[in-house]
DNA sequence: ATACTAATTCAACAAATGTTGAATTTGCAA
DNA sequence: TTGCAAATTCAACATTTGTTGAATTAGTAT
């Protein structure tokens, strides 16, 4: 008939459905006969597709994780490669964090928007914070934390680390898009400005590593 | 008999397994029945003192909002009038932001880190991030925000609500005690540390701010 | 002690939830 | 076309959920 969806397509529509209401409402918060409805899509067919509901959002989770791991990883060995042997600059290593993932041209894509809020949500989450975020993007993290020990010989690991932190928090706020800095602001700043955002949050996490180096 | 519980307790232990509870799985990720039980009371009781489940946790919130906002308020006035009619220093006034709520001696009690993590959920949530936060916070922080205008004099507002993004991001991700930094640096930083936590991001987001200058 | 009100429990409700197994449809190969 | 497996829907289940009204207890003023 006139519907849009050829075979297979349902099993990502409840992905896209999924993904846009974990993000808002967090795991709890939505319920599968939601998902379905939004998905166009009977409630047993996500439990056919991807089991239990826990299962389901892990699936939502790792879709796209890998390919932002990708963006991240490919971004920094280029960035140290290009500066090698000589360590990269810092304003260098942190721009081949953020900019691959907040400048690139999928950022205006409503998924991706919704992935980066259910990160963001995951990150601030005791019961996923730990376990999912370790498992996906510890490797990229370290990589990208050996690049800044390079960039800043003498910082102790502690400090790094926590440099790491305030970088990380900066970022998952950003993800999140609560709309707060909008009406904090008047309407001056918007937080679905993913790309806007970004140059100003490099050039303030910049600054924050920097002056780890004189202390 | 050998209870403990005075006339008038028990709506103090709801709201305490209340804060516990939401702080951890969220608000939808909580059950009234979990709560009476970890309160060691009756299902009906949290409804009788608070109304619905969302005024329950409204109840929660407000409980120690305003106590928060006094100490930021009196550490930013102080700050302000000691240096005036100079503007202050940039690392006092953020000292004046973060140490009161991350270096009192209230940071070992339970409740208030249970509280804190609470406020990490809140302000990276969509369901509530926007109206609470901006409701009970935003009279400190425009406050916060004013200062630190006087002390970065021709620094355009855009890059000032940026710097006040990051910032609040650090200090959500802190607040949220996800265990994350505890397990990326194999136990060297630890999460539920904040007042170790404090120093470093101080002068993190110091540095972030500083930088706005010469731009 | 009595009466009265606030605090607390008890019992139960209708609605919503995740999950399951059987039934039906769909797409494709023979 | 027929047969077959994958995809999808249907109908129903046992639990759990927030909420409510009646019943009971505890504290307090008279």
């Amino acid at each position: 008939m006139s519907e849009i969806s050829s075979r297979g397509e349902k099993r990502t529509q409840i992905l896209d459905a999924a993904e846009a209401l974990f993000s808002r409402h967090g795991y709890d918060g939505v319920t599968l006969r939601a998902i379905a409805k939004l998905a166009n899509v009977d409630v047993a067919l996500a439990n056919y597709h991807f089991g239990p509901k826990r299962d389901l959002f892990d699936a939502v989770f790792l879709r796209r994780a890998e390919i932002l791991n990708q963006w991240r990883l490919e971004a920094l060995e280029k960035v140290i490669s290009e500066s090698a042997p000589a360590p990269p600059e810092i304003c260098a290593i942190i721009r081949a964090y953020f900019e691959p993932i907040l400048k690139g041209p999928h950022v205006h894509e409503e998924g991706w928007k919704n992935y980066y809020a259910l990160v963001g949500y995951v990150n601030s989450s005791h019961e996923w914070g730990g376990k999912l975020m370790s498992q996906f993007f510890d490797p990229a993290i370290r990589r990208f934390l050996e690049a800044l020990e390079m960039a800043l010989p003498g910082v102790s690991d502690e400090d790094l680390y926590w440099g790491y932190h305030c970088l990380s928090g900066a970022l998952t706020l950003t993800f999140a898009q609560t709309g707060r800095i909008d009406h904090l602001s008047n309407g001056l700043c918007r937080s679905d400005d993913l790309a806007g955002a970004c140059s100003h949050i490099v050039a303030f996490v910049t600054a924050g590593f920097e002056q780890l180096r004189d202390r």
